[in-house]
RNA sequence: GGGCGGUUGGCUCAGCUGGUCAGAGCGUCUGCCUUACACGCAGAAGGCCAGAGGUCCGAAUCCUCUACCGCCCA
């Protein structure tokens, strides 16, 4: 027989009897190569494509959430038979990936125009090396069943191909332009961010209100604005063209203050009168308002600041100021001058890099975009008929609305890190060349006088196509032909618009297709403040340092049942104990059956269906319910309700009650056929838990399953793996809605004797005696019939039956539906309490018969509701009003 | 300013195709080391479903408005 120790320990190893720590299972996974789908044309897939994490990363809990569901996934399809490719993979994050390096850099006195574009890249790809696959090990911690032979990064060779591909042939199709456009800059990355790696933040800050005198008139003009220090850019005053206040002064000029340059009063409607003083600044360099209002106007733009955010030559004796030191000195300046007439506390969104933070400055530059319209329009389409469905389906609305709204992507960064943009400028003729190789000579005047611009794309750019990419995509590889398209996307709701979407758009513009067919949002990881847990909290744990403490697989369970559906999870030490003692409880049953279990051969024998006993039949419903309800649950992902389902049953159905019931059975007391019907039934209610569990538990489940494995012996058909085993099947035949009312009527008779007993402070092991009595004989044979379980659960050593008994005195009594228990008690009875709980249930049964009888009273319910709904009612009447008469009988007898 | 989500026992959340729907886990209280499990067992207490109005025979569940919280987009 095989010992297993009490608790079970994820960390540990015993070769000697099977039992492997995580680590080890996860080494046996993969030198089984169970996670490899090989290309089966004709065979049915479940492809997913991770959300690339990137390679500066190191796993969050935010990483646990994102991809726990995934590997559920995975897990499940694998079982029930399908080819499985979860692609993993990192992207190279060009911005973050650069900061770093930076940093490092930095701390040997370096700087990467020291280094040199070329050298610097080199150190770039030495990083990687060093760290990129950091996260890409951890998630092997976490259990991930990835395709690791299909492991990709952004910037492979084969994946940059892609890239360039994709960019030359945009281009071909006139959907890629260049031009000088207010983008969002970065001052401290030094490189222009697309809209959505803009975050915007409320600031309070100020609202000061500033005097323009009007040019040869004592005259003036106030205007309110958040930006004093770009005042030295304003190249014009803008009011509401109906504001009387100001109809007078349009198309006077301006002499501002601090510079005396001459600026026109100009009318336009997007002025907001309501806003300030009803006239505002305008500065075109600087704002994209401002920005648009100037091209309209053709008004002149002038640019104040440097890349890195400090005042330029533009600014006359402010040159050199940083732009928040200037502001101050341009609001002492104006102070001093008498210019400044308010200054109010005022709270407005500022917009700030996604990757370090810096407000960001609206500045003009050049940039490649891309003209997103003809792009968004299929994949509007695909949405909106259902060919690709969100889970949940709320975020379609949200996506429509970025999509039909949508604006050019900025695409070309200022970086080093990434793709370069495969452009190349000539000299001699000043034509571009954009080819899918690199050119030698200009494409229009053959001069070999050429230069490549020195931008980079995007990283989204190479992240949008993905899917496909990962697949060898723009070459039609087998890998492309069977595996795309892909069949789930998993992402965090945050990167709708900077992933889902443009992968939804690419998908359709480069290969024709959707990309995937169901996309499902997850929420986001929070504290248990509901703060987001983010680095720069520190309220993000350490997940690896939570699984040496509990397991990845309780850590996986605990939060996959607290997951709302598109929620967020709200994280604390208390859901992975929630995982941590689910999984002990699954040991310990697990142990339990072993202990009993004895030579496997006996019990693995085909069931012999007419030696079941009820409770074997009762358990054997419940199971197959599970198995239908459980299975379809994860068809629709819903995998917080899923988990509830398979702990339920589990712990509720098969180790409160059956694994209860039949330890009898299982000492011999009922003979050793009886025994061996036990464990059998046991056994695979056990093992097909086990199975349902392995999505969710994947590490506990694999060493239950080698302990099983090692015990059936060869020859058994138990595959190698649980990750390769067959997905338990319904059997419909089992399930039976009558025995397991059956067994609710005489659950709640057990549990009225035990709240007896606890009431009375009886102990559990002292026998008692009861009376049953119930109005009619059907009742009583059926209960009759299940005497024996009743006796042994409930600890009683006699019942008596009888229709319509007398309450014994010095009695207490259960009112189950249907029938009574009355357990005498002789002077152990505690009279006051057993008032005091009569009382209350007489109380709380006579508010129920109130409410029907209220109900049934009114004719409009009778007329206007369903028969069958009527009847119930009715039905409900009468046993409540028995129920009453019940209690009122049993509380006589304490009446004195 | 527009949109979305939420508001259910002390905490975290289910329930929301309207009629035993008031549930679970944690926490609390009582009693138990009952030979699988104290990361456990048995039992109990605790909410009338944010507020107001409406639809309906009937609403936590549908509609409207209000309040508060959170998020997204301008």
């Amino acid at each position: 027989m095989l010992e297993l120790p009490a608790r079970y320990d994820s960390k540990e190893s015993n070769v000697s009897i099977g039992l492997l720590s995580e680590d080890e299972i996860y080494n046996f996974w993969e030198s089984k190569g169970l996670f490899h789908g090989s290309v089966a044309p004709g065979k049915p897939k479940f492809v997913i494509a991770i959300p690339p994490p990137n390679i500066t990363g190191i796993l969050t809990m935010g990483h646990v959430l994102d991809n726990t569901p995934q590997d559920i996934m995975v897990r499940f399809a694998r079982m029930k038979g399908l080819v499985t490719a979860w692609i993993p993979g990192t992207d190279h994050a060009g911005i973050a990936t650069q900061n770093v390096v930076e940093k490092d850099l930095a701390k040997q006195g370096m700087s990467k125009q020291q280094l040199g574009r070329e050298a610097f890249v080199e150190k770039c790809w030495e990083w990687r090396g060093m760290y990129g696959n950091r996260i890409i090990e951890q998630l092997k911690k976490l259990g991930c069943s990835c395709d690791w032979q299909r492991t990709r990064f952004t910037m492979d060779s084969e994946l940059s191909y892609a890239v360039r591909e994709a960019f030359v042939r945009l281009c071909e199709e006139g959907l890629v332009y260049q031009g000088e456009y207010l983008v969002n800059w970065c001052p401290r990355c030094l490189t222009a961010l697309s809209d959505e790696e803009v975050e915007y933040r409320e600031i309070t800050g100020g609202l000061y209100w500033i005097k323009y005198p009007v040019k040869d008139s004592s005259e003036s003009i106030t205007v309110a604005t958040t930006r004093p220090e770009t005042m030295l850019g304003d190249t014009a005053v803008a009011v509401h063209p109906d504001d009387e206040r100001y109809k007078n002064l349009i198309n006077k000029t301006i002499v501002l203050p601090l510079t005396n340059r001459e600026i026109p009063i100009i009318a336009d409607a997007r002025v907001d009168i309501k806003f300030g003083s009803g006239a505002v600044k305008i500065t075109p360099a600087h704002d994209p308002n401002d920005f648009a209002m100037g091209k309209d106007h053709k008004l002149q733009s002038i640019s104040i600041l440097t890349k890195d955010a400090k005042m330029n030559e533009n600014a006359g004796p402010y040159q050199g100021l940083d732009r928040f030191k200037c502001r101050e000195k341009v609001i002492a300046d104006l102070t001093a001058l008498g210019l400044l007439l308010k200054q109010e506390k005022y709270k407005h969104s500022v917009g700030h890099c996604y990757r370090c933070n810096t407000a960001i400055e609206p500045s003009i530059s050049t940039q490649w975009f891309i003209n997103m319209k003809p792009l968004a329009e299929p994949a509007i389409e695909a949405v909106k008929s259902g060919k690709i469905v969100f889970v949940p389906d709320r975020w379609t609305k949200i996506y429509l609305d970025w999509m039909e709204n949508i604006r050019d992507w900025c695409i070309s960064r200022q970086l080093w890190w990434g793709h370069r943009i495969p452009v190349w400028y000539c000299r001699k003729c000043g034509q571009k060349t954009i080819t899918r190789k690199d050119p030698t000579q200009c494409r229009h005047c053959q001069s070999t006088d050429i230069y490549q611009d020195p931008d980079v794309l995007d990283t989204w750019f190479s992240s949008w196509l993905w899917p496909f990419s990962t697949l060898g995509w723009p070459e039609e590889t087998p890998e492309y032909e069977y595996f795309y398209p892909t069949t789930v996307l998993n992402a965090g709701k945050d990167i709708i618009f900077f992933w889902v979407a443009r992968m939804i758009m690419a998908g359709f513009q480069f290969t024709g297709k959707a990309p995937f067919k169901v996309v499902y949002f997850h929420g986001i990881a929070r504290d248990n403040q509901g703060r987001k847990m983010s680095k720069s909290l520190g309220n993000s744990p350490d997940p690896i340092e939570v699984f040496e403490k509990y397991g990845a697989d309780a850590v996986r369970l605990g939060i996959m049942s607290n997951v709302p559906l598109g929620e967020d999870v709200k994280i604390s030490d208390k859901i992975y104990e929630l995982g941590r003692n689910f999984i002990t409880k699954l040991w310990n049953s697990s142990r339990f059956f072993l202990s009993n279990a004895g030579d496997f051969s006996r019990i693995t024998a085909p069931m012999q269906e007419d030696k079941l006993d009820f409770e074997d039949r009762w358990i054997l419903s419940r199971l197959n319910s599970t198995i239908r309800v459980y299975t379809e649950t994860l068809e629709i992902f819903q995998f917080g309700e899923a988990a509830h389902i398979i702990y339920d049953y589990f712990w509720h159905d098969l180790c409160d009650w059956y694994i209860e019931i039949v330890k009898p059975r299982l000492r011999g007391e009922r003979g050793e056929e009886s025994k061996l019907i036990a464990l059998h039934v046991l056994y695979q209610c056990l093992q097909d838990t086990v199975k349902m569990l392995h999505p969710y538990t994947p590490f506990v489940t694999e060493k239950l399953w080698q302990v099983f494995r090692r015990l059936e012996g060869e020859g058994t058909g138990m595959e190698e793996s649980i990750a390769s085993a067959r997905w338990p099947a319904c059997n419909a035949r089992r399930i039976s809605i009558s025995i397991e009312q059956e067994m609710d009527v005489l659950m709640q008779g057990i549990s009225g004797i035990r709240d007896v007993r606890a009431r009375m402070n009886i102990p559990k092991n002292k026998p008692l005696s009861a009376l049953i009595s119930a109005d009619n004989e059907e009742v009583l044979a059926k209960i009759r019939e299940h005497q024996t379980l009743l006796k042994e659960i409930a600890v009683l050593d006699a019942i008596e039956y009888g229709l319509n008994l007398a309450k014994p005195p010095k009695s207490a009594s259960c009112l189950v539906a249907g029938y009574k228990i009355f357990v005498p008690l002789g002077d152990v009875i505690d009279i006051e309490k057993e008032s005091a709980k009569l009382r209350t249930q007489l109380k709380k049964t006579q508010e129920q018969l109130a409410g029907v009888e209220k109900k049934l009273s009114n004719p409009d319910f009778a007329e206007h509701a369903p028969e069958e709904i009527v009847e119930m009612e009715k039905q409900r009447k009468e046993e409540t009003a028995a129920q009453i008469a019940a209690i009122e009988e049993s509380l006589k007898d304490f009446a004195q």
